[in-house]
DNA sequence: GTAATGGCTATGAAAATCATATTTACAAAA
DNA sequence: TTTTGTAAATATGATTTTCATAGCCATTAC
């Protein structure tokens, strides 16, 4: 329906992988996920899409294999997003795609957004494939994450406007 | 015009690289400049694209500062596309991009569609950001691509049929 | 019984994309 | 000198996607 498998005609891994992950959106919901969020709500809010734009991708994602949806509540019925295999092995692409972010895409004053400590060392990761305190190669499980400070303000922000928006009704509609 | 900067308010590099090349065209254009294909036909013919979209694309490229468009012969005045420092770095992505389509996108019957060799040591490079051969950190100007019979044979006749399509004004029109 | 929570679906306007044809500018061939 | 060919696009009109906004449904909380 949204996607009709374009590349499907050619060997080349970058057109195959293109059509699963080649929208900004896709992406955007990767990142949430790989971040730790699991619910559509929290996903909305931090990619700023439309719920269709969501549950588009979401559906589609399911329908690749990157994703699982599971339900984690009977009554109500509620459902979480969680990545499968395929979907953690995207890893490696978020990572070179933040690092060219970091680099490409911002001014130097605004600073990285989240600082990557390697536990098995214990020193900053830095930005590259490797550890650039013991050299070693960077696997997600090893990695943990800390926002900045103007980061995280702006990630509570974008939570609270969300769920402010979603809780008026707007005055006209109650009786004005 | 064509993307308004959605993300100029967010710190999170992930959305600010997807700005200039969340979409599937600006990779695929991308993938053709690191494959040395500097001109637009070539460019159109290998993407698929529409003129349209190969032009818009490398116009916001361009703007981007990730393409350079050069004059490489005056007349009939011709122009041609390079990728900038800020478009060759973006080269991690692909390789990622790359490793992450052939694992996961591909059947095992389909082949690997190129072939790498680590220059420095001249073993195959693996999928890896390491070379598998000799664990030194793979970097663009140290590799050597080979594509498979069947890719370049795919490839020679998306040019031919391209070629084909446009040499040909259709019969009707011809006075038939 | 009114609101809040979570996960969506519906609607209509606006924008992007597609296939196809045409343009511009020059060179070489008929 | 008219046609053919090449390179780099632009124009057009139909189709498809996306966006902003609103609404739905089933619970639980107050």
């Amino acid at each position: 329906m949204s996607s009709p498998r374009k590349s499907a005609d050619t060997l080349c891994p970058v057109a195959r992988a293109e059509d699963l992950v080649g929208d900004r959106w896709t992406v955007l919901v990767l990142r949430e996920l790989f971040m730790g969020n699991r619910r559509f709500d929290e996903i909305q809010a931090q990619t700023g899409g439309t719920p269709q734009m969501v549950a588009t991708r979401l559906k589609q994602m399911e329908a690749d294999g990157l994703v699982l949806r599971t339900r984690y509540n009977e009554r109500p019925v509620r459902y979480e997003y969680q990545l499968t295999v395929k979907g953690e092995a995207f890893y490696p692409v978020i990572l070179a795609l933040r690092a060219w972010g970091e680099q490409w895409c911002k001014s130097a004053e605004e600073g990285i957004a989240v600082r990557f400590t390697h536990r098995t060392c214990g020193l900053p990761a830095g930005l590259g494939p490797l550890c650039e305190g013991c050299g070693e190669v960077l696997r997600r499980e090893d990695l943990s994450g800390e926002q900045s400070a103007t980061y995280a303000e702006e990630r509570n922000e974008r939570r609270d406007a969300f769920r402010a928006a979603r809780g008026t009704v707007s005055p006209e509609q109650r009786g004005g």
